[in-house]
DNA sequence: CTACCTGCAAAGACTTTGCACGTGT
DNA sequence: ACACGTGCAAAGTCTTTGCAGGTAG
């Protein structure tokens, strides 16, 4: 019986990305394998509360978790996100998961995810500016379904 | 001799601002008058900093500008942008200037502002999704020219 | 073994809030 | 006159940092 082909299995990315983790040249240490298991299991945008309360076995300092969402934005692993609340969240890089932009709800802040980004061509508009290395970042904020009722 | 007619002079737009204010129900201030006026002349997306030290007259506490822009951010008149580095930032809205996205420099933090958005289809992106009251956020981020060198 | 990582506690940056006084309408 | 706005100071939240001990390679 073959494995399902629908993905790379969770395991199959967690190695990918612990790879990474050492061609950073970054230590492969329990905490920052809880990080990136988060990640590649739930992969929302996460505030750094959110991943530190994912931990289960072994929990991990508050500071150990911004340091290590840090060390893996360095590396291009990680993205950082703001919606403005003041409060950053984290996921997976475009280059680990795929490209994407969310939807906030502006009541109750929860993030949808849009796999379709229709945009390939907008980094030209930076482009044409003389900016290089171009990235963008698109959210859209409304008031979700559920608000509405 | 006719005034130019190239845009709303500075007085004008500030004189429509602070009628907004008044169908707000909010009290024309002197402070909210500098920080209206300061949007107006520069524009440029500004830190609570940047706008509290542009008070030239009579100062007025940092507290202050927090909730004027608090307050201005309620009415519409004045969004709040932010770039990551977890400092917000203020401008006019686009009710009161113009849609546009900015450009920021990854490395010094510069902000250009792109004045002609090509995607003013793109809220529907959002609005399949079922949300309402859709706005979206869109900024580039990159290495300027200056840095390149 | 050595450089890197972590926990803990303290400090920092930005922002919000309580209260008494001041000011716009 | 009265509700709203302001200054000041204190507190709150999120984040960073110093240091001593712990751990991966």
């Amino acid at each position: 019986m073959k494995m399902s082909k629908k993905a790379a299995s969770t395991s199959t990315r967690l190695n990918h990305l612990l790879a990474e983790l050492k061609q950073s040249k970054l230590r492969v240490t329990e905490s920052r394998v809880a990080i990136l298991e988060a990640l590649v299991d739930h992969h929302g945008p996460f505030t750094i509360e959110e991943i530190h309360s994912q931990f289960t076995a072994k929990s991990c300092d508050l500071a150990t978790v911004y340091r290590s969402m840090a060390s893996l934005e360095k590396t291009g692993m990680v993205r950082r996100c703001e919606f403005g609340d003041g409060t950053a969240r984290f996921e997976l890089s475009e280059r680990e998961s795929h490209h994407h932009h969310h939807v906030i709800c502006k009541r109750c802040r929860r993030v949808d995810v849009l796999d379709d980004c229709e945009l390939k061509e907008i980094d030209r508009i930076a482009q044409k500016r003389g900016f290089a290395e171009i990235s963008h970042s698109l959210e859209f904020f409304g008031v979700c379904p559920n608000c509405q009722k």
